[in-house]
DNA sequence: AGCATCTCGCAGTGATCGTTGCGTTAGTAG
DNA sequence: CTACTAACGCAACGATCACTGCGAGATGCT
């Protein structure tokens, strides 16, 4: 596992090879994860991405650790928090743009391989959309007003949303994440 | 894939030989994964239970089909459906029992493993509680009582649990679980 | 008991995987 | 411009995997 590589300097520029490589690779993931038909192995990988195996071997080590770059940079500042100034505006936008982006199957496919590494890593899909949740929630109380717990909302929000992707067949629609603010939110 | 295996003899009497391998088999995989460490291959799996690869390549042909097989096995009749006459003391001892069984973790890993097979077969993992809770739902209306739908009650209960189960570090509770009822049923 | 049928064990095969050593190339510092 | 470091390509190696005929043993029916 080599999440900080250990070369500051190649890897620094945006535009240098390690970069490159790094790109092709994570999007040969994508491509294969979306194929659903190929196996998800690192020599396939490899070369999809047009690379030789021994460079995914020696920069990720196992398809485990490689999947966790891959989602921690698909997770990441994809969806911009709301901040309409109402607590209930922010959290159907919230809602919905997050059941939009998990009724894409690629990023469903990603989820679920994720998960299916077994490990702790599977905390990287959900941790940034709770980390979102806690600042809206929290900018309403600056605002002075009461609001529900995390945890609540977390349960009433973020669990439905990828429960309903990860578990069932009927992709998440924004239309149903905009229900389960009304359910948390009372009138 | 082999639901239904082709022989109506030697799978029908439970001590004949087909049947001994299938724990054996189904024993091992459940072993392994709770192990964590070993890698969940076919092989590895065939030596644990003590069986040649070739049985277990012929009988179910993938891991993700053996999966499939030991988890409609593991989440079917494990928790029977709580009949007080209360809707709400059923749903709570439902979802105290689903967090516990939840929080094993040894269920925890077949959980992870067969979402990480990508298929649909994820849906086996819940579709039994889903039934008993449709179950539950319609006896309180056959009373004559309202009952939120089962939508609703899916994503108050069956989602949160489950989500804390697979995407997070911390297990669920029993306690915790009764509060998600007290959420769904208004006072 | 005899027979048909199914399942399992056995050994072998081609393919792929994970890993390592070495030379080359790209990128950076002085 | 030169030198140094790090990342990559290349070619091997052993190990394991998925799979396939073939024979033996078990099971159930007559």
């Amino acid at each position: 596992m080599r999440p900080a590589p250990s070369s500051p300097r190649a890897e620094s520029r945006p535009g240098g090879r390690s970069a490159r490589v790094r790109a092709a690779v994570h999007q040969a993931v994508r491509e294969l994860l979306s194929d659903e038909a190929d196996e998800l192995t690192i020599p396939v990988i490899a070369a999809r991405a047009g690379v030789h195996a021994t460079t995914v071997y020696r920069r990720w080590g196992s398809v485990g650790d490689l999947l966790a770059d891959v989602a921690t940079s698909r997770f990441s500042g994809d969806i911009v928090v709301p901040d309409t100034g109402s607590l209930r505006e922010d959290l159907e936008r919230f809602a919905s743009d997050l059941a939009r982006d998990l009724s894409d199957p690629d990023t469903l496919s990603l989820v679920r391989a994720i998960v299916g590494t077994g490990g702790e890593n599977a905390g990287v899909c959900r941790a940034e959309r709770q980390r979102q949740l806690e600042a809206m929630l929290e900018r309403e109380q600056a605002r002075g007003n009461e609001t529900p717990p995390v945890e609540r909302a977390t349960d009433a929000l973020l669990a439905p949303l990828y429960y309903r992707a990860v578990f069932t067949d009927q992709a998440p629609t924004p239309e149903w994440a905009r229900t389960l603010v009304s359910h948390l939110l009372p009138d």
